[in-house]
DNA sequence: ATGTATGCATAGATTATCTATGGATAGAAA
DNA sequence: TTTCTATCCATAGATAATCTATGCATACAT
């Protein structure tokens, strides 16, 4: 079995909070955001997602709440706090400056 | 104790593979190159190098030789072999796919 | 009635990384 | 000559993040 990674690895809570920027979505609607917004390339899987839903609530980035959605369907609603909007800034720039730095090491070597 | 992470998961492979690319060099020297291409920003803790670098000689990316330094000391050289030229190829492509993915999401969310 | 898409979630395995060590030697400093 | 610092190797154990594989439930279309 291949490994593949569908994701970047440490890039996920930064993804979601990013996604929860605008407005509130549900777990589903966050993976196809995702999926959508990164041309079908970044795919979320559930088993990686939902954990990490809980522990942006643990660290209290985001609030959820149960409400019905478009199709008629209860589903948990994932709101950025305060905080969380605050840690997405803080993760935002680490994650650039990251980015960065290995743009200059692919380059410069 | 706060997480640090001294480098984004997933990216140690290809930063060792392009640090090789121009020459071959040690252990020690290929934490000193990230460290300084990347402006002190990315830093290799040795118990991430050295099993990186047993990974990346059983897929026969790399290849070691006991020789002298500079300064008089033994140490390893690894070197890039042709398969390991290939992989780094790859593996670069897969990461800007990865990179420019995401950056869609950060920026169009 | 049956299938498909939508929606939740967890268990277990795997992998990568970090922390914390430990050992050895060259050369400088004291 | 002793001691310190930088250079070089490497491993063990803990931690964290992700994936694979499930399982359950319901709305709606066929």
């Amino acid at each position: 079995m291949a490994k593949k990674n569908d994701l970047l690895p440490g890039t996920l809570d930064l993804l979601i909070l990013t996604t929860l920027k605008r407005a509130p979505l549900h777990g589903y609607g966050i993976a196809l955001a995702i999926k959508r917004l990164s041309d079908e390339v970044l795919t979320v899987e559930e088993g990686s997602l939902y954990p990490a839903l809980q522990r942006l609530l643990l660290q209290g980035w985001v609030k959820a709440e149960w409400k019905m959605t478009e199709t008629n369907r209860r589903a948990r609603f994932y709101t950025l706090t305060a905080a969380g909007r605050k840690q997405l800034g803080v993760e935002l720039s680490e994650f650039q400056q990251m980015i960065a730095a290995i743009g200059r090491v692919l380059q410069d070597a």
